[in-house]
DNA sequence: ATAAGTGATATTGTATACAAGATGTTTGAC
DNA sequence: GTCAAACATCTTGTATACAATATCACTTAT
């Protein structure tokens, strides 16, 4: 599909950035991108521009363009945008949601309960996220599920971690039904405030988690 | 401060785009605009990788850039978003106001009631503007009140002419006094509500007038 | 007359060349 | 020995050159 290799750099540069490959505020040399993706500075550059567009970096005329990981404060506040972006889709899906999108769901969530018998991290972090994302589709809201699918990807680095909490998956899935239940029942109030917790706590764990690390 | 010009270019494009000097679909040349702007290609081409990653503009592959103005569903869908992180923005900053911007609020409302009295509808509409962005503010979410204020920008175009209806601006400051009310009694959900509607209502004027223009 | 094929033209995508400012080092003065 | 200034080097920003593909007009065959 993409013949530009601009386009492809672009995407997997990002990709780097959020697994972590490069430390905040590292430079993004261009001859040394070009070098390794074969190509000339002139496409590098170019995906270069993208990723200050999405500010995954910054750039400082005639010094060049440095990586920019959110850091702790700008992550609980990223989470926190995010709990209020699934309250709006839930707010919005418990009067628009589809019979098959609450079948979805139903489905979704037996394949979490699967991985949770199972132990299986793993599968429970992949179904948990489709989980969401077919609230966001029962938004009937498009641009409102993009940007939500796209502050989901930007978290997704993060909220990995918190899973690991003993008794998480379980609590998680409990909210599940009970989200599923709000929904049944076309309670928009209901599943908006559910949401939200869900969400938030993902937050308030890495919260803790970072307290840990710095102790 | 931008010693690069294809910053400068991007940005002039941008508004460009906003202020409707193009038609949707309508292709963006790089010759042309070189020209227009006395550069080479190469800046403009760093400028048109921004307004796609911005969402302003489409790429084909080897087909070139393409504005893409959003039809009549897109933007309800925007509005409706608008609504929600305003809400959001409301709700947050319920608890987390601080008094100095419980102050500016109270003045940005006398400006807009001194707007009204004078019929003036474009000191209406930036004062109006700075009243919600006090809000954002008192969200003390940087994140949230950055994303907020991209899409009140993007929309800035569209809220222009819902001004125009009879009563509307009466009705509006109405509004806000019942959100600052809401606001210094700490009613987070009442504060949500109401300006969730008063934001909404803009989304449904436009829909109003986009019927009227159509018949 | 229409449709398919072929060639000319135009436009995008990439590489290279050049200009200008930032960085870092060496030299010299105090 | 330290600080400052001049110089060398490196990097970014822009222009130009080249390659490849899409577009369009014209021809030709059915």
């Amino acid at each position: 599909m993409d013949i530009r290799r601009a386009d492809m750099i672009a995407e997997t540069l990002e990709q780097h950035v959020f697994a972590g490959k490069y430390r905040d505020g590292e430079r993004l040399d261009e001859l040394k991108l070009a070098d390794q993706f074969c190509v000339s500075r002139t496409p590098v550059r170019e995906a270069l521009q993208v990723l200050v567009a999405n500010g995954i970096a910054e750039q400082f005329p005639r010094r060049g363009v440095f990586v920019r990981l959110p850091g702790p404060v700008e992550l609980m506040e990223m989470f926190e945008m995010m709990a209020e972006l699934e309250a709006s889709c839930g707010r919005l899906a418990a009067s628009r949601m589809t019979e098959t999108g609450l079948r979805q769901l139903a489905e979704a969530n037996i394949r979490c309960q699967e991985a949770i018998d199972q132990n299986d991290h793993a599968k429970y972090y992949a179904e948990n996220e489709k989980f969401h994302q077919i609230i966001y589709r029962g938004s009937a809201n498009g641009y409102l599920e993009q940007q939500t699918l796209r502050l989901q990807n930007k978290l997704k680095a993060y909220r990995r971690m918190q899973l690991r909490f003993r008794g998480r998956m379980a609590q998680s899935m409990a909210e599940h039904r009970e989200i599923v239940a709000a929904l049944e029942a076309e309670d928009a109030e209901k599943v908006a405030s559910v949401l939200r917790n869900h969400v938030a706590v993902q937050g308030e764990k890495f919260h803790q988690l970072m307290a840990n690390f710095n102790s």
